[in-house]
RNA sequence: GCCGAGGUAGCUCAGUGGUAGAGCACUGCUCUGAAAAAGCAGUGGUCGAAGGUCCGAUUCCUUUCCUCGGCA
């Protein structure tokens, strides 16, 4: 009866690195699997929106769900791209909005669970990305031009874009260039779509010093048994370090330390003190984001999303 | 006890006879095909203490306290 109302219905589980996303998520999925909700729907899906985990081989570090905590529940967007290539947020959006039809398609409700802010906005606002494709040759040729040169360049190509540009920026230098370049003209602002889903945005709060306690002990954990060392070590198997340095975090500094050069106690701090410098990052993009609810425990969780899907 | 080195921002340190800087940390922010990325801004110090010289001392001199090496 009320499937037609929960037919384009979009949830949304965010917040900072270590702040049990993943868990609130598969909670929140198993409470509607179908027979046991009172809303017509047919159970729910969920959609990581991680920069990092939609790489093969990036489980620990990046810390991916494993099969047995998704107690059955389907969860997409994990491992679908070769971390030997660049994954990008173009081609995250247009899996995720693929993920999400085939998902309300089967009358079921999609959850998109991540940290990564951007990937999120680009589905929740239907963000409109230029049809440029990255040339990296060309970034490369551009690169060298220094963020002096590549400014000039840009105030000349397009002024428009180089008066809000931010000037000292490598890589948003590069990508303005490289839209006009690519398209001859200037490509100004692209503009958003109104999004065609009714949408929640739940935001899981903590504390600073919970945070911190949290990275902590999840570091610890998968240092236990040199899982993550090992992992690491896996990988290099078929990337170089540099790639594995790109990736961030947990990845550049086990290789750094694989490298020796930095010791074992400086890779540990690194870690700890870096992801504590993301998660605020990650809040400051988060905080942007008015409608999102914050939340503090599982129980607010189930009160709004009952609210939601009763609309 | 003697000799040497040093005490400057939360940490590591630079510096100058005219009341101080860097990196990191901390705080806030930006973000339209690399986002765990890449950038921006801001807070913060009676320069160990007390005297002296000087128009003026964090900088020179004396004393004193503390730390670290070496010798006893």
């Amino acid at each position: 009866m009320s499937t037609a109302s929960t037919k384009n219905k979009l949830v949304v589980i965010l917040g900072p690195t270590a702040s049990g996303k993943s868990d609130l998520a598969v909670k929140l999925a198993l409470r509607l699997r179908s027979g046991r909700n009172k809303f017509g729907i047919e159970g729910a899906e969920i959609i990581s929106a991680d920069s990092r985990q939609v790489y093969k081989g990036l489980d620990i570090g990046s810390g991916k769900i494993t099969k047995k905590e998704m107690q059955g529940i389907s969860h997409w967007l994990l491992d679908v791209a070769n971390p030997k290539r660049r994954f990008t947020l173009a081609q995250y959006q247009k899996l995720a909005l693929k993920a999400i039809k085939n998902i309300q398609k089967r009358g079921k409700l999609p959850i998109i669970v991540g940290g990564t802010g951007f990937y999120i906005q680009s589905v929740v606002d239907g963000i409109v990305i230029p049809e440029v494709k990255p040339d990296w040759k060309l970034r490369k040729k551009l690169e060298k031009l220094g963020v002096g040169g590549m400014f000039k360049k840009l105030k000349k190509l397009d002024p428009k874009r180089a008066k809000n540009i931010d000037a000292k920026n490598p890589r948003r230098l590069v990508r303005a260039l490289e839209i006009v370049l690519k398209t001859g003209k200037p490509v100004q602002k692209s503009g958003r779509l109104t999004s065609q889903f009714s949408i929640l945005q739940i935001g899981i709060k903590k504390s600073p010093g919970e945070l911190k306690k949290n990275i902590h002990k999840r570091l610890a954990k998968r240092l236990k048994k040199n899982a993550m060392i090992n992992e690491v070590k896996k990988l290099h198997r078929a990337l170089s370090w540099k790639r594995l340095e790109e990736f961030g975090l947990e990845y550049r500094f086990v290789a750094q330390y694989l490298q020796n050069k930095i010791s074992k106690e400086q890779m540990i701090e690194k870690i700890q003190k870096e992801s504590e410098h993301f998660a605020k990052r990650q809040m400051t993009w988060f905080q942007r984001d008015k409608r999102i609810i914050w939340i503090s425990g599982s129980h607010k969780a189930k009160q709004r999303i009952d609210i939601f899907l009763n609309k």
